[in-house]
RNA sequence: CGCGGGAUGGAGAAGUCAGGUAUCUCGUCAGGCUCAUAACCUGAAGAUCGUAGGUUCAAAUCCUGCUCCCGCAA
């Protein structure tokens, strides 16, 4: 239990002393759950999906990491297959601050209503651009130069409410999704205590999204990741970053008059070296899988039913 | 018993269907060549062919059990 003094200026009661219910899965909320642990308001109840099974054989479960700090600190933990199920038992605490995460499920009216005070959610896009689960993907894939976190109400369309605050990042040439996720991550702490210090003096701030900006990041399907050689080789370049390390990306090759699954992984380069679309050639010691007009120089990639290697390794038995 | 691919010198593969002492590409080491090279040439080291058993004169190869790895699906 950390105490920490805040600057003089705050109206009562101390941001620090709010009761605040946190509710998160993804381990992007893990920077931002900290932080408030660390420097408070600690949350008082941490809402979580249910452990998943995991593996090839699904035989063990594994718990949301975020879970486990929570454990590790004191914090209880719900984890409810739907959450609208425990909105009467989530009315009893009386949260004043209700935070959302990355939690993967839609929350309904009856939740959203028991927060007294605000419920907000850290959205990691600068809305109203990607409102949806894929928003770290899509910035990278539409080869945006930034990207963020925005802080916004809670309301019954998803990732559409007033906007309280926003935090922008550059994102780099080489830049993979895991990376960005990791920094946008990082990004969180900042910017929830600012919207928290806002929220203090109007619980109803907050601006409307511009409606002519909105667009959507649909979740993705691990068939999402087949990459398609139609596109020009600066669109696959950064499609491959977008979807690493999820859903990861894959075309079909041919082996030896086989036709192969073959996973690719960045980075990738892009060569001026014409190739015809997904065929491979080896160039100048780099293995290059063709897009038409250019190529890509691989770096690591993995057939089906072997291993993740070295491109140099995978073109040694071409 | 959800479907499928695989285990062969340090790396990646061929060989398995039609059994007969191991092949290719890369790497390593030694030497050569070149103004030079992730170039080329010569030579060498390195494998009880995942594991246990069976069939056979003979098994990487056929049969059976086991372990492990991976793709898909969830």
């Amino acid at each position: 239990m950390v105490k920490i003094s805040l600057p003089a200026s705050n109206i009562s009661p101390p941001i620090s002393i709010l009761k605040l219910v946190f509710i998160a899965t993804g381990d992007i909320a893990l920077p931002t759950f900290r932080h408030l642990i660390k420097h408070g308001p600690k949350p008082c109840l941490l809402i979580t999906q249910p452990d998943k099974p995991v593996g090839r054989s699904q035989s063990s479960t594994v718990p949301p990491e975020i879970k486990t700090v929570a454990i590790a600190n004191g914090i209880p933990v719900w984890q409810p297959e739907k959450i609208g199920k425990i909105a009467d038992k989530l009315t009893d605490i009386v949260p004043e601050f209700i935070v959302v995460m990355a939690y993967g499920q839609i929350i309904g009216k009856a939740v959203r209503e028991t927060a007294k005070k605000a419920i907000i959610n850290l959205h990691a896009s600068i809305l109203p651009k990607y409102r949806g689960a894929s928003c770290i993907q899509s910035a990278i894939a539409n080869g945006d130069a930034e990207t963020g976190i925005t802080i916004m109400h809670v309301i019954r369309e998803l990732d559409a409410g007033n906007i309280i605050s926003a935090k922008t990042i550059a994102i780099g040439d080489d830049e993979t999704a895991g990376e960005l996720h990791d920094r946008l991550a990082d990004l969180g702490p900042a910017a929830l205590s600012e919207a928290l210090e806002i929220l203090s003096k109007n619980p109803e701030a907050g601006t409307a999204q511009n409606p002519d900006g909105v667009t959507y990041a649909p979740k993705l399907l691990r068939e999402d990741g087949r990459l398609d050689f139609s596109e020009s080789a600066e669109i696959l370049e950064r499609t491959i970053r977008a979807y690493h390390p999820w859903p990861g990306t894959f075309t079909e090759v041919s082996v030896k008059e086989k036709t192969k699954r073959l996973k690719i992984f960045p980075p990738v380069e892009i060569r001026e070296h014409p190739l015809p679309a997904r065929e491979l050639l080896l160039h100048e010691g780099e293995l290059l899988i063709g897009c038409g007009e250019k190529s890509l120089a691989l770096s690591e990639v993995q057939p089906e039913g072997s291993k993740r290697m070295p491109a140099g390794a995978f073109a040694n038995s071409l």
